[in-house]
RNA sequence: GGCGUGUUCGUCUAGUGGUCAGGACGCUGGACUCUCAAUCCGGAAACACGGGUUCGAUCCCCGUACGCGCUACCA
């Protein structure tokens, strides 16, 4: 063990001792029961998915405890940050909603960033070190490379510990030594962990987990020749968390095999341990099997991918619910997004994300929301992705709201469901706005289904002369009826059925081309509101359009 | 390799020592219908495998397989 004075002498003499960091974040003196939980996202990129299913379990667990969410930047590997990261995820988590009790300035527990924490890392290092709880450790790049691959050889397990921890027991003059000569150092954790020790801690969604004891001497503090000097995440983890009286860290099940190493940083460091929730990782489809969601791989990783598509918070927020306890996908959506999550319930299996069910749940929801809301949210979700949208929303309101009326509303049992996102609005509803419609004048287009130029021509070119706006739907739609019979379409499907040859279609077909030329759509709502919402010398233009 | 963790219809899952193993999305047949969507009625579809324990196991125990994770001065 180094003398004091030589630990001492490595640290700025004015570093504040543990009681000073003690005093300045003192216990919350929360209410029994209350949770104080966190989020540490690493601004490597865009948010990942799961940073928000994470999220919002630590939003829900803290709202409904009575404690507090805290964001915590987790940016100790300087290397690989990108710039504008943390900005991202602000943006993200305020689409949908999640937003932390204390953060970057909000907060008397702060600072909220790992790299302006140094000051209180250090002190706890110096301490370690003080205690003989861990020690410099001169190894160099090679040598653990070398380590590693003479234990991979004799397959041994890899790691710096007994024999291998090469500069656990060096006397005071070799460290001295090295010292002197200036060469960088880590400074690592003296493991208490024996061969063949076990340890267990209960996790508060798996029950009792139960593991070998680390015995690696783990790296705290990074490289001596760096500044910031920063720690690793093992020991921000276990430093920041206490000063932060966390008493519940939800995090990633990928941590699961580190939690003998953060127990033992715990106790050395003689704070009260945390309890602990590790969540199943979200899972995406690859062939046959499954794998972890990848930002780089899959689109639908990163947040942004939802956000840029327009899908509604409250519908995404209410699937990821689902998925983290199933009972919340069994109810209504908005007593799902009300219930409290319940950490016993969550599944211990990583789920695969199904953007075909997101979608369902987004259909269902729009189809819940007025024709102003619609527009509202679609105006908004434009402004950063569709400017041309945003002009034509607020230029023709009017229209925008008459094309929402159709088949829609909460006077109609059974609303369509053809708007799952706001990026959809456009192509389901775009063709009312003539100056979003380009006409149909191609005969041979095959959204025509195909038919004859000449019985096209035919057909809408009578439509167009004889064209009356009826009130009536069924009266408007005997326009259709007639003029499909006069030009030989059959009067219904089963008849076209019975005797193909005889019609070039059915009735089927013949409104078909009304529709295409009305909407540029095979598929839209019903034709007679359409028309009526359009207005008759708008059906007249985009009918002779096609009539040619 | 070592350690950990997981495995019920295609997917999300409910569930129990004796159940017709339930629901939802998707798929599919039909009804309705001018189309699409919606809606309604129906259908196919699962306890990973092998041993135990037991009168009986999807459920308890042990293995095996497979997936995922950790084994970094990344988090």
């Amino acid at each position: 063990m180094l003398d004091r004075a030589v630990v001492d002498a490595l640290f700025p003499s004015d570093l504040p001792e543990p009681s000073f960091w003690e005093e300045q974040y003192p216990p919350r003196g929360l209410a029994e029961g209350a949770k104080v939980v966190r989020l540490g996202p690493s601004p490597t990129g865009f948010l990942h998915i799961g940073g928000l299913y994470v999220g919002s379990i630590d939003r829900d667990i803290a709202t409904h405890s009575g404690g507090s969410y805290i964001v915590r930047v987790e940016d100790t590997d300087q290397a690989r940050e990108v710039p504008g990261a943390v900005e991202q995820f602000n943006k993200a988590f305020a689409y949908f909603g999640i937003q932390p009790d204390e953060a970057d300035s909000v907060g008397a527990y702060g600072p909220y960033h790992q790299s302006q924490r140094e000051q209180i890392y250090l002190t706890y290092v110096r301490e370690l070190l003080r205690t003989g709880h861990a020690y410099l450790c001169f190894a160099t790049k090679e040598e653990l490379a070398d380590i590693t691959a003479r234990q991979q050889a004799t397959k041994l397990p890899t790691g710096y510990y007994g024999r291998w921890a090469i500069w656990r027991d060096k006397t005071a003059e070799d460290v001295q030594a090295a010292l002197d000569e200036g060469r960088p150092y880590v400074v690592r954790f003296r493991s208490p962990g024996k061969p063949g020790e076990r340890t267990s801690f209960v996790d508060a969604i798996r029950g009792t987990l139960e593991h070998e004891a680390n015995r690696n001497d783990v790296v705290i503090l990074k490289a001596s020749d760096q500044s910031p000097r920063l720690p690793t995440y093992h020991f921000a983890h276990a430093v920041d968390d206490h000063l932060m009286r966390v008493n519940l860290v939800i995090r990633g099940e990928e941590w699961i095999s580190s939690v003998p190493t953060h127990l033992q940083l715990f106790d050395a460091l003689g704070f009260d341990r945390v309890e602990y929730a590790h969540i199943a990782p979200l899972m995406k489809q690859q062939g046959g099997s499954r794998r972890k969601l990848s930002k780089r791989k899959d689109p639908e990783a990163s947040v942004e991918y939802f956000i840029e598509a327009g899908f509604p918070a409250e519908a995404v927020q209410y699937y990821l619910r689902g998925l983290v306890n199933a009972r919340l996908a069994e109810l209504p959506l908005a007593e799902a997004l009300e219930s409290p999550i319940n950490l016993a319930e969550c599944g211990v299996a990583g789920p695969l994300v199904d953007l075909v069910k997101l979608d369902d749940i987004c259909a269902d929801y729009v189809a819940t929301l007025s024709g102003e809301e619609i527009i509202d949210r679609v105006s908004t979700w434009a402004a950063s992705y569709d400017p041309e949208l945003v002009t034509v929303l607020s230029e023709e309101r009017d229209v925008a709201l008459a094309a929402l009326k159709v088949e829609r509303g909460p006077e109609v049992a059974n609303p369509r469901k053809d708007l799952r996102k706001w990026s959809d609005f456009r192509t389901a509803y775009g063709f009312f706005f003539p100056s979003l419609f380009p006409l149909v004048s191609d005969k041979a287009d095959e959204r025509l289904g195909g038919l004859p130029p000449e019985l096209i021509a035919a057909f809408t070119a009578d439509f167009a002369d004889g064209y009356a706006d009826l009130e009536d739907g069924q009266e408007w739609f005997g326009q259709i009826r007639e003029l499909a019979a006069k030009h030989g379409f059959a009067p219904n499907p089963k008849e076209l059925k019975k005797n193909p040859d005889a019609y070039p279609g059915s009735i089927r077909e013949a409104a078909q081309l009304i529709r295409v030329a009305l909407t540029g759509s095979k598929a839209s709502p019903d034709l007679h509101a359409v028309a009526r919402t359009l207005g008759t010398d708008e059906v007249l233009r985009r009918v002779r359009a096609l009539a040619g």
